[in-house]
DNA sequence: GCGACAG
DNA sequence: ATCTTGTCGC
C-alpha cells in the first residue's frame, strides 16, 4: 500500500471483545455508492494448511490485482501469518482470523486498488459487520463480500434457476444482501455490500465480473493462487 | 434451552 | 478451510 501505512489490526482476546469491536465499527459502514467505473480491484482469498504439515499452520492469503477494463490479472501478491498469531475460526468472527494475512498481501501489491472483493460476508452478518465490511472500513475502501454459503439473512423469495437471477436477503432491519445464481444449476453466491457501496451496487458489480465458473473470475484466481502458495510453502 | 454457524 | 478419484449431470 503506497499512500499510507495501514493502521494496526488489533487481535481481540476473545469473542466477547471481538463482538464489541464489530459493534463499535459497524456504524462507520456507508451503504451508498456505485462501482461501475472501478477499473482496478483486489480480490482476496485464503488457504489454510492442515495441522501437522511441513511448515507450521498458517493463513496463506492471495491478493489478486484485477484490471476490470482488460478483464485480466495484473499482479498477484501472497503473504502468510503463523497459526500461533491467528485468532481461531469462529463463525461470525472470520475477519479476526483472516484479515491480518489479507492486509499483508495487499501491502505487497505495487498499488492501492480502488475496491476490495472479499471471500466472505459484508453486512449479511449477525452484527452487520462481516470481513468485507471490516476490511473496507479499516482501509477506507469500497468493498463487496462474496460468500459461498449463507451465514445470516433469509431469502425474500425462491431463487429462480436461471443464471444471473438474484433474490434479496432480509435481515432484521431490512435487506442485507443477495443470493445470486451466478451460473445455471449451481449453488447461489451470497453477495453483500461491505463498505461504500449500495445494496444494488454490490450486486451489479459482482454480476459484471462473472465468467464461466461459479465464482467471479478475480476471486477464482485468488483462490487458485492462495492454494498454490500454501502448497509451495509445504502446507 | 435449542438451533444455526462465512472460511 | 482441509483430506481426495472417479463419476454423475447440465
Amino acid at each position: 500500500m503506497k499512500p499510507l501505512e495501514p493502521a494496526p489490526f488489533p487481535r481481540p482476546a476473545g469473542v466477547r471483545e471481538a463482538a464489541a469491536i464489530q459493534r463499535a465499527l459497524r456504524d462507520r459502514v456507508i451503504l451508498e455508492g456505485e462501482l461501475s467505473v472501478v477499473r482496478y480491484l483486489a480480490a482476496l482469498d485464503a488457504s489454510h494448511p492442515t495441522r501437522f504439515s511441513k511448515v507450521q499452520g498458517a493463513s496463506v492469503a492471495a491478493a489478486v490485482l484485477w484490471d476490470r477494463q482488460e478483464g485480466r490479472v495484473l499482479e498477484v501478491a501472497t503473504a502468510s501469518v503463523p497459526e500461533a498469531e491467528l485468532f481461531p475460526y469462529i463463525p461470525g468472527f472470520l475477519s479476526f482470523r483472516e484479515a491480518p494475512s489479507y492486509l499483508a498481501a495487499l501491502g505487497r501489491l505495487s498499488r492501492r486498488p480502488e475496491m476490495l472483493l472479499v471471500d466472505g460476508m459484508g453486512i449479511a452478518h449477525p452484527r452487520a459487520f462481516g470481513i468485507a465490511s471490516h476490511l473496507g472500513v479499516h482501509l477506507d475502501l469500497p468493498s463487496v463480500g462474496v460468500g459461498k454459503t449463507l451465514l445470516y439473512g433469509r431469502p425474500e423469495a425462491e431463487l429462480p434457476r436461471a443464471a444471473g437471477s438474484a433474490v434479496r436477503l432480509l435481515g432484521r432491519e431490512g435487506p442485507v444482501g443477495w443470493l445470486l445464481r451466478s451460473r445455471e444449476g449451481v449453488q447461489p453466491l451470497v453477495v453483500s455490500p461491505g463498505h461504500r457501496v449500495s445494496l444494488e451496487g454490490a450486486l451489479e458489480f459482482v454480476r459484471s465480473l462473472l465468467g464461466k465458473t461459479r465464482l467471479p473470475e478475480p476471486l477464482r484466481q485468488a483462490h487458485v493462487h492462495a492454494g498454490e502458495a500454501r502448497r509451495t510453502l509445504g502446507g
